[in-house]
DNA sequence: TCTGGGGTCCTAGGACCC
DNA sequence: TCTGGGGTCCTAGGACCC
């Protein structure tokens, strides 16, 4: 198998300065319209003063103080994904789309068409960056695990391609913590049985492994091998969600829970919503709290029937509420419905709106794994303070209409 | 004017059953 | 006057990802 790695550079941050020249060669960070706002992805020029995604406004500009804040514009991100994803489209029908700005494309045997890997990337790219303007960073290799190894070792406007024999001296001496799935908890275990390089962990004991991290361990020792068979699963054949949840941080602080309360109401609703629209309809409705020192927590409920109604999560998730005794005031409050009813998806609503259809097949293609995006919604219901019984739509698309996905 | 939002998968521990 | 012991379901939390 040749797998290709794609990894747009930058990609909020690029879509701003390619829209407006006047960001151009300017350190900016794009952020959400809300109060207690995060970077989302800073611009390179940025990122040498050492702003960094998910620092807040106050943290960045005392790294940068000639830092330009540009509130994001969700609508202009889904639609040059799609565009690049219908670049990508072009030379695999096996493309997976991974996140807004990463993609993952099967490129075997597609030599023929268009000659060895280096030269599709080179195709690639120069596709991407005619028609959106953007740089992309690309990694080929035998795996997922290892394309993306690649990508991220050269960016921007990067092309590695690592190959079978290469694998092995590459991976010897390369933290673990460099790798897909190895975050810093398992990174510093790891560091406690002396395993620091993929190399070490290559060579440790398969067993101690398994003792230790369970069925996670069993991958370890062969991602440390630059093993990895996890399919690509390309548009359209993606499993269902199996959940859909809303949260939102506080404009300020809050105990009391009859306000508290008409955030539900929201959430419920823009969960509510997204669920109708996608057919999905769960048995579970959790809440999750988050109290002012960041500690997080969620209780759930469980229901006879799945459901996608709003009135019925709500009356859920404010049972969940009542029977909480808060110990503090509350930052953050989310609502999830999982357990979502397998297999019996049921036509969604909007059936026979053609543009609202192909709209949600839009947004469920860039969407697989939902994401930054929803910044928007969030704000949505950030300006208006919040009123009992206003239910505002969970997302309303215009502009995204002429969307055509192939 | 400190720290967003949306997911997936795995596991520990308790309830309950035979 | 201690102790079974599987199996399943459920809840909550944690690690990881973009």
């Amino acid at each position: 198998m040749i797998v290709l790695h794609m990894d747009m550079n930058a990609f909020f941050a690029s879509v701003e300065q390619r829209c407006n020249p006047a960001l151009r060669g300017k350190p900016i960070a794009v952020i959400g319209s809300s109060k207690r706002t995060v970077v989302t992805t800073a611009s390179y020029e940025a990122r040498k003063f050492g702003v960094k995604t998910g620092m807040n406004k106050w943290e960045a500009k005392k790294k940068c103080p000639s830092l330009i804040f540009v509130i994001g514009d969700n609508r202009k991100y889904i639609d040059t994904s799609v565009r690049v994803l219908n670049i990508l489209k072009d030379f695999s029908p096996k493309v997976e789309a991974y996140s807004i700005d990463e993609a993952f494309v099967d490129i075997t045997g597609t030599d023929l068409l268009f000659g060895p890997p280096e030269e599709v990337a080179r195709r690639i790219k120069e596709r991407i960056r005619e028609d959106t303007g953007l740089t992309c960073s690309i990694g080929i290799a035998p795996n997922k695990l290892l394309a993306k190894l690649a990508s991220d070792m050269k960016k921007p406007d990067g092309l590695v391609i690592i190959r079978e024999e290469d694998v092995s001296k590459l991976l010897n001496d390369l933290p673990v913590g460099e790798l897909w799935g190895i975050g810093p908890r398992l990174t510093e275990h790891l560091s406690g049985l002396n395993v620091r390089t993929c190399g070490q962990l290559a060579a440790f004991p398969a067993s101690v492994l398994r003792e230790r991290f369970g069925i996670i361990g069993e991958r370890l020792k062969l991602m440390g091998q630059g093993i990895y068979d996890s399919p690509i699963v390309p548009i359209g054949e993606e499993e269902a969600a199996k959940s859909v949840g809303h949260s939102t941080t506080l404009p300020k602080d809050i105990a009391d829970k009859e306000v508290l309360k008409r955030y539900l109401l929201k959430l419920s609703e823009m969960v509510g919503a997204r669920s109708r629209a996608h057919g999905l309809k769960g048995r579970k409705v959790s809440l999750t709290i988050r109290y002012g020192d960041f500690f997080t927590f969620t209780r759930q409920k469980g229901l006879e029937q799945p459901t996608n109604d709003t009135r019925v999560i709500y009356s859920l998730a404010t049972d969940i509420l009542g029977s909480i005794r808060l110990r503090s005031a509350v930052r953050l409050v989310g609502v999830t419905i999982s357990d979502i009813a397998g297999g019996c998806r049921q036509l969604p609503l909007f059936e026979g709106e053609r543009k609202r259809e192909r709209l949600v097949n839009a947004v469920d293609l860039v969407n697989r794994h939902f994401g930054d995006f929803t910044l928007t919604w969030a704000a949505l219901f950030e300006d208006d303070d919040p009123g009992p019984g206003v239910i505002s739509p969970a997302w309303r698309p215009e502009g995204v209409k002429r969307v055509n996905v192939r």
